[in-house]
RNA sequence: GGAUGGAUUCCCGAGUGGCCAAAGGGGACAGACUGUAAAUCUGCUGCAAAUUGCUUCGGUGGUUCGAAUCCACCUCCAUCCA
């Protein structure tokens, strides 16, 4: 089974633009590809790592990667799929997001002896001289067209700032720069992107009468059609300061039924006949697979020590016992007051919940337990000795906990 | 440039002088039930030194005992005309 195959197998193929020709490029290796990375956060997140696990596949079929960052292109904003504007960013912080990116980037793909590439597209497109872009390429562009792309369509309505619009000819830009410079014949991409990537794979056949190849992977979405890789409208962080392991590893232990094989087959690395024998699995039986999940991907993203301190620091919490490997907070001499800390100022400055406000409802609601004993008092607190003397843990829910140190 | 409509809390959206921290829905969170799932039911959803106080209805000023609501100017958006 070829690179190709494999990745319908696994589901992650959406559309491509001429099947047979990208077979044999992908599944003989002489593909140079590239996926382009706008820098809008100072960490990738888990709908990124999806486009690095392809790279990945692909770069171990044998084929060249280019990771793109998109230091010029988020300038713009790309529009495609957004019902508003973007918020716009300053040069500063994108300099300083694409720098995130790029470490974050060398955990995943080899980059050594010129095995992939990274480049930033501020490098070419900074300097682009306004007329001579829109001679040189505006011309090549058919409003008529851009309008009746699918990722401009939910903007119709809301409207869309000339700005925006713009975007299309940035990323084709790109492709057109890069399939000149470093020989790169296929873009990937989400397949919220189908329109902007044709739109390179145009300039290209219009401007050099060559043809390149575009091919996009499926959203990961959820059963319901949402987006996966958000909580609550957050994203789930590959930079364990902002999502820890341990938070990671519950996201992915807590998809849905539906969606875990879905999931294991896009994301992991295991043998597809490995993944046949889970899809049999059913019911509660699914939780193997859940965690299995879970397990690989932290692997993956935060390392094998990582991953095991996750794994049994949620045994541990779900099936009771042993408090090792749970996530912590520490407190001091300074937090106390009188001798004593109350229930609410320990959720807070444990992080558990990040108003005074919900925590007071927290527990109100009997959602908060010491010790796996429901706290009923508002007024609750505890002492040095309370603390300190064996294990403490605060749980605010069923999922959310603290091993309390004080220090 | 002209005409009209609009901006409300995480999102959608009601509110057109006091009864408004602001209806309703969604989402999120918590409880029950479960399998750390889904569905369902219940609660809850600005902040805090918490029977009270403070901040919030695009912005800035004004009128008023009192403004999300009235007035002026400004910013942004949509639709139509150019």
């Amino acid at each position: 089974m070829g690179i190709y195959e494999e990745l319908i197998e696994r589901g992650l193929l959406a559309q491509v633009t001429d099947e047979n020709v990208i077979r044999d490029m992908i599944n003989s290796g002489k593909a140079t590809f590239y996926i382009g990375f706008d820098c809008t956060a100072d960490s990738l997140t888990a709908g990124h790592f999806m486009a690095l696990t392809l790279m990945k596949r692909l770069q171990m079929a044998g084929n060249k990667p280019i990771a793109l960052i998109g230091g010029g292109t988020t300038m713009i904003g790309d529009p495609s799929g957004r019902s508003d504007m973007r918020k716009m960013l300053t040069r500063e912080d994108i300099d300083h997001n694409a720098a995130c990116f790029k470490k974050q980037m060398e955990r995943f793909i080899d980059f050594s002896d010129g095995k992939a590439l990274m480049v930033n597209n501020a490098d070419w497109l900074m300097n682009l001289n306004y007329i001579e872009l829109l001679r040189e390429v505006g011309a090549c562009f058919s409003v008529n067209n851009m309008l009746r792309a699918e990722c401009y369509k939910q903007r119709m309505e809301k409207g869309l700032s000339f700005l925006e619009f713009n975007y299309m000819i940035m990323q084709s830009y790109d492709f057109y720069y890069m399939f000149q410079k470093y020989g790169c014949n296929m873009e990937f991409g989400g397949d919220d992107q189908w329109s902007n990537m044709l739109g390179g794979t145009e300039l290209i056949r219009r401007k050099l009468g060559k043809d390149a190849h575009a091919m996009t992977i499926t959203l990961l979405t959820d059963s319901q059609g949402k987006k996966m890789g958000k909580t609550a409208g957050n994203a789930v962080w590959l930079d364990p300061n902002k999502t820890s392991p341990f938070e990671f590893f519950q996201y992915w232990r807590n998809v849905d039924d539906a969606d875990v094989i879905k999931c294991i087959k896009m994301l992991t690395f295991l043998p597809l006949d490995e993944i046949k024998k889970m899809e049999t699995w059913e019911g509660a039986e699914l939780n193997k697979a859940k965690e299995i999940l879970a397990y690989e991907l932290t692997n993956m993203v935060h390392g094998e020590e990582e991953a095991k301190k996750a794994l049994e620091g949620a045994r541990n919490l779900f099936s009771g016992g042993v408090t090792e490997n749970m996530p912590t907070a520490e407190i001091s001499e300074e937090d106390l007051r009188d001798g004593s800390i109350d229930c609410i100022s320990l959720l807070v400055k444990s992080g558990l919940v990040p108003t005074r406000n919900e925590g007071r409802r927290a527990i109100e609601q009997g959602g908060v337990l010491v010790n796996d004993e429901k706290v009923t008092d508002i007024k609750a607190s505890f002492t040095k000795e309370d603390i300190s003397s064996k294990d403490f843990i605060l749980k605010r829910g069923k999922k959310n906990f603290r091993k309390i140190i004080f220090k």
